[in-house]
DNA sequence: TGAAGATACGTGGCATACCGCATAATTCGT
DNA sequence: ACGAATTATGCGGTATGCCACGTATCTTCA
């Protein structure tokens, strides 16, 4: 099944970008679709009081198990300076637990708790409607084409990030 | 000229959502998405000292003239704080100037000055080249049906979002 | 083995981005 | 006309997200 021509699809772009100069741009429209769904992230998960960042680190460690912070951060390919900061948060929340590694002085392994654990599984429902919720406009048919396409792009330009994601 | 078939991309999406668990989250993927744009827009505009949103800025104060911080935030869909502090900025290094309203004791109107448009100008071309670079991995045909993707999206979910876009 | 390099983590600095609150100024209703 | 609601701005607080630098620890190799 043909999903659209692509004529008609210049079309409808250039008539889309006539109502602004900021339609034209990836950037910003990327930068607004990721505040939009921080919102609805936020609407959704309200009563956890967890962000989309700390769920996917709880959720890479629900993943993974216990983990040094470094492999964690490219788990979620996010700056090591960043997981260092929010996982006091965390552990101030008691969602997760911090160990010194007996191999290595360096290395602090964290590891979720009981109430990480719970609170991944609970909010999965939620979480899961505010991803819905973000490509849902999108007609039948086309949100699969959508999320290849954004996974395309991921995986192209990780390596030119600040922060690339490990990918195994 | 169709793009692909259904199950095509069915197939391709669940190859490579098994790659990680994260690759089924549009939010993640956003995120994601937005840290790689940002990279490259810091990468190709280095030397000029302006940040994504600096230049959404500038931009709408070159499209539309002199404007109060209210309507130039809803331009480019931004809380009327987070403008609040970014201007000081701008006006420290003197790309805009900023006085009091004639007409009105609260408002604050905003405009570029020379400065600011001739660095607007100048950034032009690293700022297309940054936008170029995010979705040039996109096959061919591929790029306009995804803007557009992108465009309805941002449509769709502007007045749930926390910092409504105003659309003419 | 011991000095040089690499690695893990944290801190301070800066720049978004949000909210709630405070302040000042305008407008609206009676 | 005058108190109440509304509006524009900014400030303090919190949470990403990056970098550069510092410290502790481990590895490498001459």
């Amino acid at each position: 099944m043909p999903l659209k021509k692509a004529s008609a699809i210049k079309a409808e772009l250039g008539a889309a970008q006539s109502k602004s100069l900021l339609f034209s741009r990836p950037g910003f429209l990327i930068r607004r679709l990721h505040q939009i769904h921080t919102s609805l992230f936020v609407e959704e998960t309200a009563g956890f009081d967890i962000t989309a960042v700390q769920y996917s680190l709880l959720t890479a460690l629900a993943e993974h198990g216990e983990m040094d912070q470094n492999t964690l951060a490219q788990e979620i390919g996010l700056e090591r300076s960043s997981v260092a900061e929010v996982l006091p948060r965390l552990l101030a929340r008691g969602l997760i637990a911090r160990r010194p590694s007996p191999d290595d002085g360096r290395v602090k392994l964290v590891k979720l708790v009981a109430r990480g654990s719970s609170i991944v599984r609970r909010m999965e429902d939620a979480v899961w409607r505010a991803h819905d919720r973000t490509v849902e406009s999108l007609p039948d048919g086309e949100r699969e084409l959508f999320l290849l396409q954004l996974i395309r792009l991921v995986e192209a330009n990780n390596n030119r990030s600040m922060a690339p994601l490990r990918l195994r």
